[in-house]
DNA sequence: AGGAAAACCGTACCGCGAGTACAGTTTCGG
DNA sequence: CCGAAACTGTACTCGCGGTACGGTTTTCCT
């Protein structure tokens, strides 16, 4: 990595943290790179606007929770050949990824562009809808593989039980925060995961 | 109503819009007055400084959707003795009327305060916190009622249940707006209904 | 009707942050 | 050691949040 890569990320760093506390409109340059140690015609040589920045935050984060999610779905099918097992394997690493983070997860890029739409161009809200319709399409994968094994106990939309990852794992980043309470992102996650046990596993009465 | 109350309510209403489009640090004051026919003298008549505006949006949303639930609660018992038919039915129409917005849910004022935390003071972060935790506390009496009749079917604790509503429509609502597809929120909202349906459905095998 | 308070308007100003322009300087790699 | 990459420094424009304050209109109450 050449010197000038490592500058870019110092500041795609500093930047995120600081967007995901403050918003981008109220993120300024001159805070970044007083934090990055750089003037702000270096920050320029790197990226030629606010948007290009954003556009690369972005970038970065999505790959990261690509390769996150890469991670945590293959340790689940290395760990056992039953659809349902691995992906409920798969569930209870995330949760115990997301308690572990030392301070809370520190919140989702996209939701934060999402609240804040009009602030960036096309090419920026059309990266988030991209990456959104990828992961979306990731767990739908993951469901149809599930579903041909276990017939569900109540009819369902996959499309929507896939939807319904993302939408809880964002709402409990929200909640989390809001509350500043990081167990509560765990907990959602977990409790997800029941769902998903009680909907495909075969119907019968419990233990008594 | 009075004359200047009305100015308010219009002021706010135009600053809710913006805010949730742009984010609040990315609002500024002249678009919001621009709108509102008014003047910068007009504004700081009204509200001291921005972070007053805030405080006077995130209390209007609130009382409003209090009052929200307060109808759809109350139609659902109305509607049927039973605590978990009630809660059915009041899902449903909150469904449905997640589902009429014309242009989709504009968004959630506390996600969007939550990614801008550092921009408010403490007295707005904790109307945030105080709303989540009403909502919770209202959803958890219900999810009581309805696991006083009907034993849930898998160990659940109620108050992650609780929790779940308000991530779900968080969630969802981010998911719609980055998508451009109003109709995930009243999706996602539906498959919370069967979820809570399945969990607490008497246990007995499907008809065949 | 009249008068006081409420609800504004106009103007002028300060400081900060985004962004531009551009010339000069250091640092690194081949 | 040379050229390109990676910066620094300075100086400027413009829009926005916010202040100050005097003047004007509108409303409401008696």
């Amino acid at each position: 990595m050449g010197k000038g890569e490592a500058t870019r990320e110092r500041i795609l760093e500093i930047a995120e943290a600081a967007v995901l506390a403050k918003g981008f409109g109220a993120t300024s340059i001159d805070e970044v790179i007083a934090e990055a140690s750089l003037t702000k015609s270096g920050f320029f040589y790197h990226f030629r606007d606010k948007n290009a920045l954003a556009r690369e935050m972005l970038r970065r984060y999505v790959e990261t929770n690509d390769r996150l999610f890469d991670d945590i779905f293959d340790r689940g099918r290395q760990l056992s050949d039953d659809p349902l097992q691995a992906f409920l394997i798969s569930l209870k690493l995330l949760a115990e990824i997301m308690a572990d983070l030392p301070s809370g997860h520190p919140g989702c890029l996209i939701a934060s562009i999402c609240y804040q739409e009009r602030l960036f161009d096309r090419e920026v809200r059309e990266m988030t809808a991209r990456s959104v319709q990828d992961w979306n399409a990731r767990f739908l994968g993951v469901f149809e593989g599930i579903a041909a094994v276990y017939p569900p106990r109540e009819p369902v939309d996959l499309h929507d039980l896939a939807d319904a990852m993302s939408c809880i794992v964002d709402g409990a980043i929200i909640m989390s925060k809001t509350l500043n309470d990081p167990r509560r992102l765990e907990r959602q996650i977990l409790l997800f995961r029941s769902f998903v046990k009680l909907m495909f596993s075969p119907n019968q009465s419990p233990a008594a």
